[in-house]
DNA sequence: CTATTACCTCAAGTATGGTTGAGGTCAACA
DNA sequence: TGTTGACCTCAACCATACTTGAGGTAATAG
């Protein structure tokens, strides 16, 4: 490390908890960036610091690197202040009980269908969840009317 | 069709709602299961329409294939009963009931944090979830000591 | 000065969950 | 009997999120 306190590759993966291939390939992504010496070697500001922890709270929340990304690049850039954080964290706090939500009504749908046992692709609450099930629409006879009026292809 | 009640490999598409290139994918897997005609083409049971929702309905819950085929491999056959559904649904609802809670946890932590923008390796609660953060498919995986001590040698 | 790390790039491999396409066969309808 | 449409296999491809390895350079410790 130089005296400038800019970080390399192996110290930024030591404090950061990723990997050395993880920061090459992020970087590849446009979700981190460095600058180099003059050896060709990367060198990172501090602050990558925080945005890789930001990076990898957001995947523990499952979101994917794609739309961390663009959440990130509406930031006014690297340094991401606390007002910062704040607004993306509430984003994701939104995204995260959005999901939550979900896999809580398939629990209890699945709660309420235990011994039902019918699975009934038009009957069944757990085969009907409000989201798409149909790729290919259903049989005629097995559509309901809803189905019908959405169909495809 | 045959008159035996057998469903070709369309057939079962259109009423299961899973596309044919799907099937035979499952079917590589050993996920299900089909006899053939005469002519060599796949001909079903129709209990696979009620496996083939139980295996969509796990994969909704988040549960990976492989997961899904061990868990049916563990019942005696094809035929799944109700009894059958009860104890998978119940499992099920146990794994479900682990995943929502992890979310919520790092919910709740993110909530707690807005503001706080230490996100520091050691001292921040959300870089530092005890708890295990369920890996959502074949995304990332956070680190754990012994490998980030690994990747230094 | 040399040996050992650490670092570089680029290509390929791993795993999940499929889809797409080529080239050929089978079944059903007129 | 001919011609569609459904089906067959096998290989390759898509996307996500990385890791691994080869071949070579840079920095550092003794």
């Amino acid at each position: 490390m130089d005296s400038s306190g800019a970080l390399s590759v192996g110290e930024v993966a030591k404090r950061s908890g990723v990997a050395v291939s993880t920061l090459h390939f992020y970087e590849t992504k446009g979700l981190i960036s460095s600058t180099r010496n003059a050896g060709n070697q990367r060198r990172y500001d501090r602050k990558v610091l925080r945005r890789i922890a930001v990076i990898r709270i957001a995947q523990s929340a499952g979101i994917p690197l794609s739309e961390i990304k663009s959440h990130l690049d509406t930031l006014p850039n690297t340094p991401i202040s606390v007002k910062e954080w704040r607004e993306l964290s509430s984003e994701w706090h939104a995204i995260l009980t959005e999901r939550i939500e979900a896999l809580t009504t398939l629990r209890d749908r699945m709660e309420g269908c235990i011994g039902c046992g019918c699975l009934s692709l038009t009957d069944c609450p757990l085969r009907n969840p409000n989201d798409v099930l149909a790729k290919e629409g259903a049989g005629p006879h097995l559509l309901g009317d809803e189905q019908i009026a959405t169909q495809k292809t």
